[in-house]
DNA sequence: CTGTCAACGAGAGCACCGCTCTCGCAAGAG
DNA sequence: CTCTTGCGAGAGCGGTGCTCTCGTTGACAG
């Protein structure tokens, strides 16, 4: 059972955050101001510290939201791409993250961008955190398992190169033609998060012409290195 | 010829670069602070006006200095190996930049990671910034002359997809088999800044065990997307 | 019903920030 | 030797995150 009070703190908390999560879509992450989400609430900057002990604290809470979202985007697009075989399941997915971080550009950046200066992430980030990279494993197990993969040229030595708890969150069935998947899968997340943050910080600035093409070929392309085949071509 | 004021002009700028540098590399890009800068030279912080417009201003001075350090690097790693074969060159050129960055992670970040929030990049950033580019270029014109490239085993459609100028710059030598080579190296690009983005955020964090020799293996998986060959297995 | 205690919001204040303006000074130009 | 121009210092503006105090109010035990 719930006081009265305690329901008025938790409502004036989720108030908090979507007062800060408006203000961070407008100004982004480095300009996120606590007085002014105050000031939008007709409160005291110092009645904030009630609920939040500090800045960091309010952006911590706005990463596990952002996590979240973009999360949601990911496994949405998986389901309705279930029908798909899984390179074009893939390549949905991709897609939805995309959409999300050009819809969310500054909680993108909060997520993928350069960490706030004396911002530690807690530990409390990295479950939403890993909902996109479940979704990625989840796809290649699939892949796996309608053999819609195809062995490496040439294995990654030196393996394992990533932490038991990654190999187990990952979920994928021993098999030495793809005892390298993981450590391949993972260049599909950094491609897949790279790609989007060139784009939106600019880098693709008078480089790429047709954006969301690139997009499609760079995930292909990066979905070859583990062997993942990807449709090309089909413009949406 | 240089009038006595001007040569003292031109050497306290260059003294205000060092000490926001210094700063930099302390506390971050966000937290640059002028005042700062300012206190370390003896200076009152609206004498640095005299020689910066704004905050970003010196940014920006800082955002060229980054690009030309790290296309140093580069360059210098592709000298030094310019005996190895194309794939292996590709690899210390990778590791060269790799190595900038670990050893400048608050400058890697401020050309890399979220863009600060009014910041505009100024056309004067793009040249320096095509110099770890054009490396990459060279590497892949290297390999195709001493036919260390192969063919993909699809091509990208609907190309191309970067603007004529980038073709251009990447002066690769038209051969239909590789008209896609530029699109491909884009993701080569991404898959570099990528990975060293994801490390130095702390993306990889209880996740890859052995950071040198992933990143290793992603500069090969990713080469393999451009059809280049690097050896894999060599630790350093 | 009442006393106690913890949570609460407001306000003042601290140190810091980027930036602007004025003012006196000194060096270079004619 | 003037005179202009660049220069540095200082005060000040509005903003920031954060701390502290103080009066109030809600929840709960006796």
């Amino acid at each position: 059972m719930e006081t009265n009070r305690e329901r008025v703190r938790r409502e004036l908390i989720s108030l908090i955050t979507d007062a800060a999560r408006r203000q961070l879509a407008e100004v982004g992450p480095a300009a996120l101001s606590l007085r002014a989400v105050a000031r939008e609430l007709g409160l005291a900057s110092s009645a904030l510290y009630r609920y939040f002990p500090s800045r960091d604290a309010l952006l911590t809470a706005l990463i596990v939201d952002g996590y979240d979202a973009l999360g949601d985007a990911a496994e949405g697009a998986y389901r309705t791409a279930r029908r798909s075989r899984p390179g074009a399941r893939w390549l949905q997915v991709c897609r939805a993250c995309r959409h999300w971080a050009l819809d969310h550009p500054h909680e993108f950046a909060l997520l993928y961008g350069s960490p706030v200066p004396g911002y530690a992430a807690p530990e409390t980030t990295t479950g939403p955190a890993g909902r996109v990279a479940a979704v990625m494993a989840q796809v290649l197990r699939d892949a796996h398992d309608t053999d819609d993969l195809r062995p490496p040229r040439q294995q990654i030595p030196h393996l394992p190169l990533v932490t038991p708890e990654v190999i187990g969150f990952a979920g994928l069935a021993p098999d030495p033609a793809y005892a390298d998947l993981v450590e391949r899968s993972l260049v599909l997340w950094v491609v897949l998060m790279g790609s989007l943050s060139f784009e939106l910080f600019g880098h693709l600035h008078n480089v790429v012409t047709d954006r969301a093409t690139w997009f499609d070929a760079a995930m292909a392309v990066a979905a070859e290195g583990v062997g993942l085949r990807v449709p090309m071509g089909s413009r949406r």
